[in-house]
DNA sequence: TTATTGTTGACAATAAAATAACAGGAGTGC
DNA sequence: GCACTCCTGTTATTTTATTGTCAACAATAA
């Protein structure tokens, strides 16, 4: 809409965290908030609150604050979650069809329309009132409806040439759940979801904390280092 | 195990990656690399590369880069995934369902060993052979078994006070796929995979984009502006 | 009215992260 | 074995992100 300065992509991501706050302070039916409050509540500095906000506009009022229910659609509107998408799921197995069943997609106004799998026993099914098609009919079908977000859910080494497909007939953005960076046009947005590489931090994390957990108790008692012990027994 | 600097999260963030490329790269028979060569495949500064890997240790060679076998196992080693871990899943759901059929979790060495919900119509069952148990079992199961991650994969509403119940049994960290943000003591780890805020961040740059090629179009050829139209019809 | 308090938006200061530069050891080819 | 190239580990620089501060102004109380 306006060209304006570019906006960091940390800021960026912060974006559905405020909205997500504001949305819990709609329905406690508070109508304003300073930024030191939403400071305390979301652990973040007031300062930034501001700052961040301010990217898009001065939306706050001194003396007063922010007001939570023009804050909350003003953020909507910045992410665009004032109208609908429509999306298709390409991988019909475990991850894609928990997502299919997933309805709070939709009352955010992300339709998933159609899914996309190569088995046959799928093929012709409904999940929650959506079909499963062939693989084969999904260039037919994007080309007809108009998709704004494919959700990859399928094997490592399948995902790679779909997602070059997909991107040459028309979708606006993938989705990426398979454990691969995809290679795509830079006209074609990605965002990737790597589970198995969120819970490896959250792994490292864990033992970090073990770690020097134990070498506070060494440093404290003088004892030797407690090891960790093997869980599988 | 040894107490040096403070790894910075980015660097954490980006190991995870790195150890998979590694995985791609040994698969493929290749021996060495170096960090230019990983540079182009990886999309990041080989000076980062390097400066990244550096943290944990000279790994590589001058005149030679890196043996990929010998920085992939060191990598797995500060990952921490040269052993076993338990988790238990905590709401039985669509995404829990999903998670626990997901058997790539197990080739790393996350073992899922049971999972907990209320609704008595999946207590009882078994998802891939792993019991469902009532979630009032859940304290005494987590006593007397060693659990490293509690996956949390249940409604907003329940999410905080089960979290703060598995806090206080001794579960080491949470991988949170509840909406919310957990509230802890700072001896827990929660790592928050919030695929709806992911999906927002996906659909924030669609449109950025869309609007910048607006711009662009509108600049290059003098032509009003290109409606993004609305797509549910 | 007038004083006092609260709070933003702007900007300055600091911290963190990414990139670049480079010295020097290790391989390679002759 | 020698010259030459490659490529790391490390330090320096640049860029990006976060935090701190303050003048200006709104709300509220006196």
């Amino acid at each position: 809409m306006d060209s304006e300065k570019r906006i960091s992509p940390a800021v960026i991501n912060r974006l559905p965290r405020y909205y997500r706050y504001l949305g819990d302070l709609l329905e406690s039916d508070i109508t304003r908030i300073s930024s030191k409050e939403l400071s305390a509540k979301m652990n973040i500095t007031a300062s930034q609150i501001r700052q961040d906000l301010n990217n898009f506009g001065g939306f706050g009022q001194q003396g007063y604050g922010y007001n939570v229910e023009y804050l909350y659609n003003e953020i909507k509107k910045i992410l665009g979650l004032d109208r609908l998408y429509n999306m298709i799921v390409v991988g019909g197995g475990n991850i894609g069809q928990a997502l299919v069943n997933y309805t709070n997609f939709e009352k955010r106004g992300f339709v998933i329309k159609a899914v996309f799998d190569t088995n046959p026993r799928l093929i012709g099914m409904t999940i929650r009132g959506i079909e499963v098609h062939d693989v084969d009919q999904m260039e037919e079908y994007i080309k007809n409806h108009n998709v704004d977000v494919a959700i990859l859910t399928l094997p490592r080494s399948k995902a790679a040439k779909v997602a070059k497909d997909l991107a040459k007939w028309g979708v606006k953005g993938m989705w990426n759940f398979s454990h691969v960076d995809l290679q795509v046009p830079d006209d074609i947005l990605v965002e990737n979801v790597h589970l198995t590489d969120s819970l490896m931090t959250l792994i490292y994390k864990i033992n970090e904390m073990y770690s020097e957990e134990n070498e506070l108790n060494h440093l404290a008692n003088g004892l030797p280092i407690k090891p960790i012990v093997d869980l599988e027994d």
